[in-house]
DNA sequence: ATACTTCTGTGGGATGTTCCAAAGTTTTTG
DNA sequence: CAAAAACTTTGGAACATCCCACAGAAGTAT
């Protein structure tokens, strides 16, 4: 719906699948279940290798260790660094006991797993099997996953039943991703993942912005809020120039990855 | 260290660690840096495989996934084959436009993923992230997820926000899987994972439980639900003796996976 | 409609892997 | 010590996979 997709693409996801139920698969096996020749399908999975989503063989694809792979439509796996500090930031901002609201989106998924590593007895409400898988290795995360529709582009699920079951809740924070950031607000490209994100926000005490800085002023097709609705920001460079000047207009926290302390404390 | 260990036996693990660095590694690659003949090596790999600690490959070796439980996914991986014949029997029940709800399990997340490829305009209903997942590839299926508590164990939801969701629901079919089956009716080892079966036969026409041979009178924890509940059952042979009875006695329908033909129709 | 890009099937030579059986080696056992 | 068992190597035939370049097909833009 949001952007056309080739027969490669749903090729492609098959592979990934097909690598979720089994170890590993085989060019020769692909080839005649999916109806290609085998040269499309060794295409096919040296592609998929060069994003990370599976490791080439001889004969075949195996699967990555789940949870680590990047998502299907991971467009700039070049920002691993900045997230993984993000993510380190933003942990810092979770004390025990927290009840806390996780959007979907490769940042937010690289902060659920740092914060697998390190929180206690927290509760995590999301709609994202990345975010629940990353926090899959500890016992005293109590993850609760919303209802709703599927969406392969995400890998999480989206719609009406997502944001009613969210408004059932009332978290001490939400974290949520966006694909760009200007002065007015985070925006996004899905419609559907705005409205999470919305909600979210709605739920939680605070509300926390995750991305990295080459998002700064970029113009999507929705806003998810204006600014104001948010009270941090977690990014690792500082914006300058108007959007500078919003952040501070509405009082929100900055927090840098690279010294993980607010550089523009909440006021009052 | 003055252990009587054979060569054997630390080549062997030699080969399981280095799995746990690459997700897979090459037969030939492994005689060079152990020392030996490639032949040693490759049955070193099958020996493994028997014991479900690697999954071979051609020209190697792949690590398993983790997530699934050892002790379980050890017999598992010996029944690939039936249940990719099972769960391709399965598929005939579905017809353009049902409505089916689908149980986490191997079987079902096989059956899963054969649907993807062939059924059209159907809505899926699940609480597994396997079966999300392996439907993901085609346009024209509409999944729609439980919400529930997290189990890292069976990658799905569990408890009571699952089961008062799929109530709301009506479906065509529900396929479940079981650990065993017995004359009493199938049963698991998981108390929460029941309910869920439980719920999901309840609002469905018709029940299918999917599962192969192997699992013929194995008794287990928990009753899921009586015989007469189902009404459908898939597998890859034909019962014997007293549960073949008790199953032509409840009038169910048995599929063969290798006729694809149900020996004992529906009755009346 | 034409030109262009991207994607996919084909063929053949080179290379790599599997399987099998027999012979050689090491270890265990009586 | 010698016989037996377990393990490993070797060699060759059969078979799969890989890679490459090229041509046909599909889709997109001009």
């Amino acid at each position: 719906m949001s952007f056309p997709e080739g027969k490669k693409a749903v090729r492609q996801r098959m592979i990934v699948a097909e690598l979720g139920l089994s170890p590993a698969v085989r060019t020769s096996d692909l080839a005649r279940r999916l109806g290609v020749s085998a040269e499309t399908v060794r295409r096919d999975i040296e592609e998929l290798t060069q994003r990370g989503l599976v490791s080439r063989t001889y004969g075949g694809a195996a699967g990555r260790q789940l949870g680590l792979q990047p998502e299907f439509h991971d467009r700039d796996t070049l920002a691993v660094e900045e997230r993984e500090a993000i993510a380190r930031a933003a942990v810092k901002l979770v004390k025990a006991g927290d009840v806390v609201m996780i959007d979907s989106g490769s940042t937010t998924a690289r902060f659920a797993h740092v914060l697998a590593e390190g929180a206690e007895r927290i509760t995590v409400i999301t709609n994202s099997f990345a975010v629940a898988n990353a926090l899959v290795p500890r016992g005293s995360i109590r993850v609760i996953f919303c209802p709703g529709d599927f969406s392969a582009h995400e890998r999480g699920v989206y719609g009406s039943e997502t944001c009613a079951f969210l408004q059932r809740f009332n978290a001490d924070l939400a974290f949520i991703g966006a694909s760009g950031l200007t002065l007015e607000g985070p925006n996004d490209v899905e419609t559907q993942a705005c409205w999470v994100k919305r909600t979210m926000l709605g739920r939680a005490e605070r509300g926390v912005l995750l991305l990295d800085s080459a998002k700064f002023n970029r113009r999507h097709l929705e806003l998810v809020c204006p600014m104001s609705t948010l009270s941090d920001i977690v990014t690792d460079r500082a914006p300058d120039g108007p959007l500078a000047d919003g952040i501070a207009a509405n009082n929100l926290s900055l927090h840098l990855a690279t010294e993980g302390k607010p550089l523009v404390p909440a006021a009052i």
